[in-house]
DNA sequence: CGAAAACTGTACCGGCGGTACAGGAGGCTG
DNA sequence: CAGCCTCCTGTACCGCCGGTACAGTTTTCG
């Protein structure tokens, strides 16, 4: 039925907030029936506990995420024909876009769930391992085809290197809410994007080279 | 008196562990006395509150993470008399001991209290913050010394490098523990001492430059 | 209209954080 | 030896929260 989603989509809005400003534990479920203005009958007909609550959070956060780069890569893709420009646009514009938030990144559900682990079930470990292994299949089909194109100058692992996106992105956020700097996990970033400019294409002082004369 | 002295640590030991382990919200103080073989009268005598627990074990833990890395970083010193050479050789040894712990790294409290953010008062998001600063100057000086040598092939700012020793570090915590697969934090560790060797020293292909001659 | 979905209301349970307070063991000091 | 201080123990209690149980009510839709 249309309503009881419609419910069930505003709590888990609400509880994401909350999750990510105070951590799983401190969300209370008494709080988030209050802020939606449902009873705790209702709530415990939507989630048959918090266990649950975490599991359907989780689920729908992975889902936007994974829309938003989508979006992000995807425009990238369009705007440039090589995959190293559109890889390193794509950085840039997820930079920007994440500048852009007032408040800095709101925290990543994936994080909070890894501090919590053993105080969910496997299932919900699973859904976090599946994630990461998701980033990492993404990123690592744009490396092989910059280096389809381009040679590294260091032999590193496309998995390994699929992983530093994410580490930086995991990272930026823990180091941006520890230093109350929103801008420190942008520029993160664009120190990334740096980096694998430099692995690619060398020198950034020396004028771009002809893409299309080492194409395949 | 020494014998109080003694007990608390042993409070704060066993906390340390299960709040890695669980996060601090499903660490529950009932747990820990009975671990601790004390009664819960006895732990409100050492902790007036599961606050001020957090502020000890963000103390004790910040404690012990620095002096890690003066042991490291003060053997690679010893060890290498190029600035460069000293922080990749750093790099190194902090892998290698990461990738010794059999379990993976246990987790950084620093994440754990950054996740929990609201839900703990103004001192301990002040402990945190000063602690990212204190990562900050420590790797700063590191880059600045190495910038007295070696001109970048990018001009990045030394305080967004150093941040990028903790944010691969902070972030590869979080993802080794999302994909369970703990030798990913000092594999990332290693990605990131490519990139820095990249950005000094050029082609890893090429032979090592004569440090000297490009000394101020 | 009727059935299923989507709730509300009430009452209750146990665990947990936290308070209050009395008292006791053990060591140090005058 | 007395007395005090540190470091606890024991007991009793409070309120919040997660969770259960279940009966009843409204809303929605075929």
């Amino acid at each position: 039925m249309r309503k009881g989603d419609e419910t069930r989509a505003r709590i888990l809005q609400v509880a994401e907030a909350a999750v990510l400003a105070k951590g799983f534990g401190a969300t209370s479920i008494e709080e988030l029936i209050t802020e939606t203005g449902i009873t705790k009958s209702g709530f415990f007909y939507h989630f048959h506990d918090k266990n649950e609550l975490a599991k359907a959070l989780l689920e729908r956060y992975l889902e936007n995420d994974n829309r938003i780069y989508d979006e992000i890569f995807g425009r990238a893709h369009e705007l440039a024909d090589d995959p190293l420009q559109a890889f390193l646009l794509g950085l840039k514009l997820l930079s920007e876009q994440l500048a852009d938030l007032p408040n800095g990144h709101p925290g990543c559900l994936v994080a909070v769930m890894c501090v919590h682990e053993r105080a969910f079930d496997r299932g919900i470990q699973e859904i976090n391992r599946q994630a990461a292994l998701a980033w990492r299949s993404r990123f690592r089909a744009m490396f092989t085809e910059i280096m389809d194109v381009y040679e590294p100058r260091e032999p590193l692992d496309p998995d390994q290197l699929a992983d530093m996106v994410s580490t930086v992105l995991e990272g930026g956020i823990v180091m941006s809410k520890a230093l109350r700097e929103p801008k420190s996990l942008p520029d993160q970033l664009l120190v990334l994007r740096a980096f694998v400019r430099m692995l690619f294409r060398g020198d950034s002082r020396s004028p771009n080279p002809d893409v299309d004369s080492r194409r395949l």
